[in-house]
DNA sequence: ATTGACGTTGACGTAAACGTCAAGTTATTG
DNA sequence: CAATAACTTGACGTTTACGTCAACGTCAAT
């Protein structure tokens, strides 16, 4: 059974964004999909990496950011050093990401603090 | 005792940031120094108010989210659409902050997989 | 053959969040 | 009192991540 692949267009609709984002994304080296003639056909391999690059997004990292991890990630099973310095940035993100999440969490409890004292103010209807 | 207050550039290294992002967001309303003469003075309150930015900013605010959210904070003791309304936007932002923080716990998973996996291809050294 | 849907490549525009001068004011310190 | 540091207000520049035309190609259906 042959592979399957994709349009532009279908990737936009299904993960919500417009295809000038898409092909954007393959101006910045993010996806490389394949030619028939013109028109642009995406493998399974495209859509992942697209979906990698969307909750690379959700999460704060750049366009710039995605693309030195998939660098990264595409050369580092060779040499030593290269490893490394793979696991040298997974680390700091890591951190970052905890300390996102902390911030995270306060406000969340903040919010809801908030949020119970607005109800109180407007009485005890459910909101 | 007098109110503590703070020079621009006092706040600019506690929180490190330049002087300019500071009035950047006075010029965008979100903060409101007194002045002494032309001189800008920080008080406490103010200096409260540039965390919370910077908080804001940190889980993913925009600048106009958060004078938004001090425009009703400031205004909300007052009638009831207000109340409603900043309920709705907590409710919106909190649940946009509950899918970037599992969108955060799911790249730490991986992150972690795959720095495991790096670190077994280079030997058992801890890394 | 034309219409319509879908695709393509430029090229220029835009909003957010500051950075970077320039040119002047005020305060203090040697 | 002159230099220096710290502050001020513009005004313009910059980066990121796209949006928005314009002008054209291609293919299927009418």
């Amino acid at each position: 059974m042959a592979e399957q692949t994709f349009t532009i267009s279908e990737l936009a609709r299904e993960f919500d964004v417009t295809t000038r984002t898409i092909r954007f994304y393959e101006d910045q080296s993010l996806l490389e999909p394949a030619r028939e003639g013109q028109r642009r056909i995406y493998s399974r391999r495209d859509r992942v990496r697209l979906m990698l690059i969307l909750r690379g997004k959700r999460i704060g990292l750049s366009l710039l950011e995605i693309r030195e991890l998939f660098d990264l990630y595409d050369a580092a099973s060779n040499d030593e050093p290269q490893l490394r310095e793979f696991i040298r940035i997974l680390s700091r993100k890591e951190q970052q990401l905890q300390e996102q999440l902390d911030d995270i969490r306060v406000v969340l409890g903040e919010i809801g603090q908030i949020r119970s004292q607005c109800e109180k103010a407007l009485g005890k209807q459910a909101v």
